[in-house]
RNA sequence: GGCCCAGUGGCGCAGUUGGUUAGCGCGUCGCCCUGUCACGGCGAAGGUCGCGGGUUCGAGUCCCGUCUGGGUCGCCA
């Protein structure tokens, strides 16, 4: 036995008593004659003294991070020496047996709690950076709302079922990371983007309540809450509606923000349709802890003779008291909408006494400056910003400027949480130009996924009007932060294959990359539904911190690189024939075996 | 792929209008110190200013290019 107690325990009862103890030195204070260590391990820290003798010769080697393995006695510390800042404060170990079990080199940066590091550091020496307080707390919470999640869903019967990480390339939205088959020259794997596919085979299995905390890839450029791979909670079941999923989904939420958060959340949490957080909040993921709204102009400047408001789209935002302004920062405005690729921010000042200045007042009629600030709700030494161009442009950059303005103006409340439902998204979209990874080469393209349901009013007739059918989809939406999201999947071969024929694919192309799916749902395939979290995202907001890499043990840089081990890394010309990477694809007959085209029953 | 910001001893930063030997704090090393707890005192070492080119009598500073990191838009069903 290395040791008789975690450090970080030991307290006033244990006074008396001889331990020993391993750890590191977290920082030692030399006075000499006398010796302070502050010893650390995984359960916190407790002051270890040496006073005299041999031991405390050896001591005055130590130096940070070494680690040691000390024997002592606890003692109650000397009157006015208690340390209120450490749960060990009132005791102190003074130690009898000292021994080093391995030397630190001098420390890259200092693991001071106090000392400010730089994220390039820290990650290539993370092992180093978790060995602090506060990095290291991240992943201990994480690690706990691991626990949380598996205690809810299993409570109520979800089995934790993993599904392959090497698995075929279904090109699904994002570029896919692809490894080569040694065995299988020119063919590849695909780590999944997530494990929708077989999620939805365990349904048809008969699991019927299926959950994983599943590693996911995609393969496109990176952000604070997003890196090439990361992890959902993701959850599947059979026989279930859009309200079921939904409660699960609180369910499982609730318990976060209640042991980890100190929150209880009120439930059920609201719902909004897409149609009316595009309109108030011009997002798909509003944040609900201020109140500002959009309002809508595009009727109240019809026959406006200011070309920029000529739009398909007008619609403004209030910044209360927003007139006073400096003309330097309203410049700022311009510069920051620019940044979002905007041509810029049209404004209007409304004075005290109610009189609208700035460029656009000059520019509008009397008719319009009459009755403006009324119609955008302004009142007077506010400021009303402008967004025109098309619904999706104007709407994108008020919404992004009610966000703005609630930073500056400071008004989102410390540690206050809103969370609400975005429901009824529709389903398809208009295919991008650009989109070079979409499942198929239609016009229309899924907003959520393919395997996504319509609403069951549309079930029969998206086809007919694709713009506007509804998906059985739900987002939840935490502080404008999109931390889950998932819908009731469409169960039947003959709805799933219109919908892959309204995107595009042929008969031909849905064989060859849904036919498993497809075949599977020949078989009695169960109703069902499910939902993903971003676990990430979840756990970083619940840790308090801005960047997902915080709660992510060896996270990577933007461009995905691994600081720490270098990966990705060249490989050597015999990895790469061994691999196959260069091998031509091969023809189809080393194409998956064809699966057994299931019988077919005659219509009755 | 576009835009913005940053790269200066191990770490965090300063460096003015282009001008002598590039500073500060922490850390490191040495010596001293019996009650500290972000201990303290004295002394020392440690920098081709990300890289390449250019302008100039002279570049950390100005210009061009490039790399790396962070943020953001595109993208991410």
């Amino acid at each position: 036995m290395m040791r008789t107690h975690p450090a970080g325990t030991l307290r006033a009862e244990n006074v008396g008593a001889t331990v020993t103890l391993a750890g590191w030195v977290a920082r030692r204070r030399d006075h000499g004659g006398v010796v302070f260590i502050d010893l650390r391990d995984a359960s916190g820290v407790v002051q270890v003294v040496f006073r005299a003798g041999e031991v405390a010769q050896e001591s005055h080697r130590l130096r940070a991070e070494f680690c040691v393995q000390i024997t002592g006695s606890v003692e109650q510390r000397p009157a006015g020496s208690e340390n209120a800042d450490l749960a060990t404060g009132d005791v102190e170990i003074s130690a009898t047996a000292l021994t080093v079990l391995s030397e630190s080199a001098p420390l890259p940066f200092s693991l001071d709690e106090h000392a400010e590091v730089g994220e390039d550091v820290r990650l290539r020496y993370r092992y180093l950076d978790l060995r602090r307080e506060g990095p290291a707390s991240a992943v201990r919470l994480r690690s706990r709302a691991n626990k949380i999640a598996r205690d809810v869903l299993s409570d109520r019967d979800f089995l934790e079922i993993e599904t392959p990480t090497l698995t075929r390339s279904t090109p699904e939205g994002a570029r896919d990371f692809l490894v080569p088959a040694r065995l299988r020259p020119g063919s590849w794997y695909a780590l999944p983007q997530s494990p929708q596919l077989f999620k939805q085979l365990l349904m048809v299995s008969g699991m019927e309540r299926y959950f994983q905390i599943a590693r996911c890839y995609r393969d496109e450029d990176f952000r604070a809450d997003r890196q090439p791979e990361f992890t959902q909670l993701d959850i599947e079941a059979s026989f279930v509606d859009q309200d079921d999923v939904i409660a699960l989904g609180e369910a499982v939420i609730g318990a976060l923000w209640s042991e980890l958060g100190g929150h209880e959340i009120p439930t059920p949490i609201p719902r909004i349709s897409y149609a009316e957080a595009m309109a108030r909040y011009g997002s798909d993921k509003p944040d609900l802890r201020f109140d500002i709204e959009l309002t809508e102009l595009t009727e109240f400047f019809a026959d406006t003779t200011f070309r920029v408001f000529q739009a398909p789209y007008v619609g403004a935002v209030v910044m209360p008291g927003g007139a006073s302004q400096a003309r330097r920062t309203l410049d700022g405005w311009q510069e920051w909408a620019k940044q979002r690729g905007a041509k810029g921010l049209a404004y209007v000042l409304v004075g005290e006494d109610g009189t609208l200045t700035g460029p656009v007042a000059k520019n509008i009629t009397d008719a319009e400056r009459e009755g403006l600030a009324k119609a955008a709700g302004a009142n007077p030494g506010d400021c009303i910003f402008f967004g025109a161009g098309t619904r999706a442009e104007g709407r994108a950059l008020l919404g992004a400027t009610r966000g703005e303005i609630a930073r500056r103006l400071d008004l989102i409340p410390e540690g206050s949480w809103s969370f609400v439902w975005v429901v009824d998204a529709p389903l398809f979209e208009a295919a991008g130009s650009t989109d070079d990874v979409a499942v198929g080469s239609g016009s229309w393209t899924a907003v959520h996924h393919a395997f996504t349901s319509p609403t069951p009013e549309w079930i029969d007739s998206f086809e007919s009007d694709p713009e506007n059918a509804l998906a059985y989809a739900y987002d939840l939406v935490c502080n404008g932060n999109e931390i889950g999201g998932g819908s009731i999947r469409i169960h039947r071969r003959d709805v799933q294959e219109r919908v892959f024929a309204l995107m595009g694919l042929t008969p031909e192309q849905q064989e060859e990359k849904f036919g498993f799916l497809l075949d599977a749902f020949a078989f009695g395939p169960p109703p069902h539904g499910g939902i993903a979290f971003g676990w990430d995202r979840i756990c970083a907001l619940l840790a308090g911190v801005d960047s997902i890499r915080e709660v992510i043990a060896f996270p990577k840089t933007g461009g995905g690189y691994d600081p720490l081990t270098g990966a990705p890394a060249p490989i050597t010309s015999l990895q790469r024939k061994e691999a196959g990477v260069d091998a031509p694809a091969p023809g189809t007959q080393t194409k998956p075996a064809a699966p057994v085209k299931p019988q077919e029953r005659p219509v009755q």
